[in-house]
DNA sequence: TGCAAAATAGCACGATCGTTCTTTTTCGTA
DNA sequence: TACGAAAAAGAACGATCGTGCTATTTTGCA
């Protein structure tokens, strides 16, 4: 069910869940939920355990002895977001047949999810800024964490070409970088320059994606 | 020359050019410049006066009492960012003849361009990020020069379908909108993950653009 | 060359940040 | 119910930030 092999490191202590107490569990994973949507907003550098106290009505103290580290809550919300977007679009697309149209559903979810994020924003995005030119762990879990996506999204492309859904020459990782511009223009249209009709001008470029490289067995039109 | 109206403001006041001191304008053309140069790296909102005035090997209050704000540091910045992306981006592909000759000069520039900025970044990228929930004087300077550059290059891929170069039915906003894509797709790739490759798939990419909305006629294969 | 003005430096301020250490409160359970 | 451990709070630290105020240096020009 996982999208790929990434190390999840699940938040829980390898001993827990059969017993011992986890009162601090509970709250530790309201903490990551708060932060996720302060790092939404202001990006992961932004993100200050001060503002989170404040958000969860605890001490700095309080937020800190959780993770040791403003490091290590970045990584833990990263590591949500990633959760929570494998969640919200990758499995939900297993449940469409191979090919065409779990690559339509892939996209159709991502672009769903986006329509939310115009409004709270998407940290694979601000992640990238803010992180590209730096090295550390906070990095590392954003760059594996987007690979792991890209690399679903690729695999999705490859079995629709097998199927003969695409072309039999075409070439997953172009598709791939492409569908993934697609996405990137639409939030800096609507999220920042606030295009009008960005989400209709992304769907019609998904499209010509799909006509330029579809089979012609298989063209609609 | 210019590539459109923005009101560009020259950093030099109304009254000069003629008389009086101009030692100040010297100096501060150098500090933005510094602070240009900080700015592709950390971002704008990075950009702290202390760290310009140590490059300018400058006191804090001296770097400040040019600007009276860093906002304005910022906006100064900005400004000059986009003045040497129309300078050149913009100005060199006019040598070209309009239609597509001119578009693949002013994509060709703008690759150019994106090659140099994997090592020290693109604040139109990097500023959008950091300010598209927010509002004030340096998101309005950052909007309008992005809107300023993308309406150029909209207007180039007009006159190419007015000249025949593209099919008659082609949408101008549609096209810039995936030349665009495929710009911020390859700064993602190249300079966050690092994918090799980057710049030939964006070419490609560039290249299919070309193959879907050109001009039966003008076919090349 | 001298003088006014411009340019720069020096210093201090309040605020915020991540982090450490110590103390208090709360929880789970014997 | 009482005890030990976990969780949370409190206070303080050094550092950095933008900014204001006041001195000092440098500049341009009569």
């Amino acid at each position: 069910m996982s999208v790929t092999t990434l190390p999840v490191k699940s938040s829980a202590p390898p001993e827990a869940a059969s017993r011992g107490p986890h009162k601090g569990q509970q709250t530790k994973a309201a903490i990551i939920d708060a932060a996720l949507g302060l790092a939404t907003q202001i990006g992961l550098e932004g993100l200050s355990i001060g503002a989170v106290a404040e958000v969860m009505r605890m001490s700095k103290s309080g937020v800190f002895a959780h993770f040791g580290s403003r490091e290590e809550l970045q990584i833990s919300v990263v590591r949500e977001y990633y959760r929570r977007f494998e969640e919200e679009i990758f499995n939900p697309a297993l449940a469409q047949p191979r090919g065409l149209p779990r690559v339509r559903a892939l996209f159709a979810n991502w672009m769903k999810r986006v329509a939310v994020e115009l409004q709270s924003g998407c940290i694979f995005i601000s992640g990238a800024v803010e992180f590209d030119d730096r090295s550390g762990p906070v990095r590392d879990a954003l760059a594996s964490s987007v690979q792991a996506w890209l690399s679903a999204l690729n695999r999705a492309v490859q079995m629709a070409r097998e199927a003969g859904h695409l072309r039999a020459d075409a070439d997953e990782q172009q598709i791939t970088f492409e569908i993934h511009a697609i996405i990137l223009a639409l939030h800096y249209e609507a999220r920042f320059l606030k295009t009008p009709g960005s989400m209709a001008r992304a769907e019609r470029a998904f499209e010509g994606i799909l006509a330029r490289y579809g089979s012609p067995a298989s063209r609609k039109r």
